[in-house]
DNA sequence: GAGTGGTCTAGACCACGAC
DNA sequence: TCGTGGTCTAGACCACTCA
């Protein structure tokens, strides 16, 4: 038994996409539609709230919630999202390279916020995404071993989200993500094709689960004309 | 008489940011928060929720509610926020220099998405931002006349977004941004200090007002080495 | 088993927009 | 005035964690 919210949502969701409004228009209100789905107009409510977080609507006092236009940018990398679910939503002709798996003491290697306990390690994983032929991002991770005890080298050439999200049935919660613009590294300049580039993008992010402990950090380093981050945001009140 | 959820919300702020708890330590449970504050626990969810959307805490069902780190990072853009927001949040030694106003016919400038009624023109600002005097950013706002009748070089010196807010009581609803990296142009290398630098972040946006409709696209464009992004995000839930 | 957060309900009153 | 979304309530049942 779903969640009846979500599958508005989801329902809503697919109605929207699929054109059964267009870009102005309005959904049939709150009543109405606790009448059509037969549950209360809270648990309604609820629905249009993920609506509206995720852009799909605009509520407003007195008339409706408008349809509101949310691909005006096309490569959606808003939130959390890992390159292979990106690859695939945008059927990019990518490769991954594994370039090194190690098994570090995080005392020795400047990560000491990985670190729990101080028998505790750390898993380093550096690979290299090719995009048509290119060799255009270069990730780091790094994974507390208490979480992730093992890492081969056939995960990591899939999906390691999917595998610690469906294997492992560890729970993604939040991360905070940090972008800024840097000097390439040797290490930059070896593995990627630079082509005379003076600068990477560099994203940093702290990844933690569902029960708020931090179990990822990773550095992911962009050739700047393949770097793109689009943002969906409401504004803060107070 | 402010909205209950609202007032609770800020009050735990003020609590947290009090360090009343430190990182890891339980929030009182959300039964108790409704004794305390002599309210239905709905009510206290919605504060809650707001506390989790905007990173203070993290929920975890069967246990409670944890206070996390939000500030890992230093500087805090995530959301929409403007440069005097962020330079008085940040105590910078800033100065804006308004470079140029101009009242244009859209159709002319390739500012199509802008126009409502053909008869609607668009205000065009260019502004340069210096940090500890050095030329830094150029910021290039455009603003429809039917939202916003007239600029000076007064308001614009100021902060726009207090006058379209504080005095206009225009409410900014969301915004769509989009973060590229690019070659200078030539007014890049004009109005800004470049030194040498052979790239500029670029963060173009779409604001729009509470009631959905838009009214200014920006362009700030970055010295890489001035330029810093931070995100907090929630992982996307089916 | 006790306590926690997650979902859902049926109803109330309010502020706002359109007519 | 009527319909809209915004807030708030009191209560119910469930899923989960932990001792």
């Amino acid at each position: 038994m779903q969640k009846k919210y979500l599958r508005i949502y989801n329902d809503l969701v697919k109605r929207i996409q699929s054109n059964s409004w267009t870009i102005g228009d309005l959904l049939p209100s709150e009543n109405e539609l606790a009448a059509q789905y037969d549950t209360s107009r809270e648990t309604i409510r609820k629905a249009l709230d993920l609506l509206s977080q995720n852009g799909y609507i605009q509520k407003v006092r007195g008339k409706g919630s408008v349809i509101i236009n949310r691909n005006q940018f096309s490569f959606p990398v808003s939130g959390i999202e890992s390159f292979t679910e990106l690859t695939e939503k945008m059927a990019l002709n990518s490769r991954t390279i594994v370039h090194s798996i190690k098994y570090l003491d995080p005392k020795n290697e400047s990560m000491e916020i990985l670190k729990g306990n101080p028998n505790e390690k750390v898993w380093n994983v550096n690979r290299i995404r090719e995009i048509d032929g290119e060799k255009v991002i270069l990730d780091k991770d790094y994974f507390n071993d208490k979480y992730i005890p093992l890492l081969t080298e056939e995960i990591c050439q899939g999906s390691i989200y999917n595998y610690i999200e469906n294997e492992l049935g560890l729970v993604i919660g939040f991360a905070q993500k940090e972008i800024v613009v840097e000097n390439p590294t040797e290490e930059d300049r070896e593995l990627l094709d630079l082509e005379g580039f003076s600068n990477v993008v560099v994203i940093r992010s702290q990844v933690h689960l569902d029960d708020a402990s931090l179990f990822q950090i990773t550095e992911s380093r962009h050739r700047p004309d393949k770097f793109r981050f689009v943002d969906f945001a409401r504004r803060v009140k107070n």
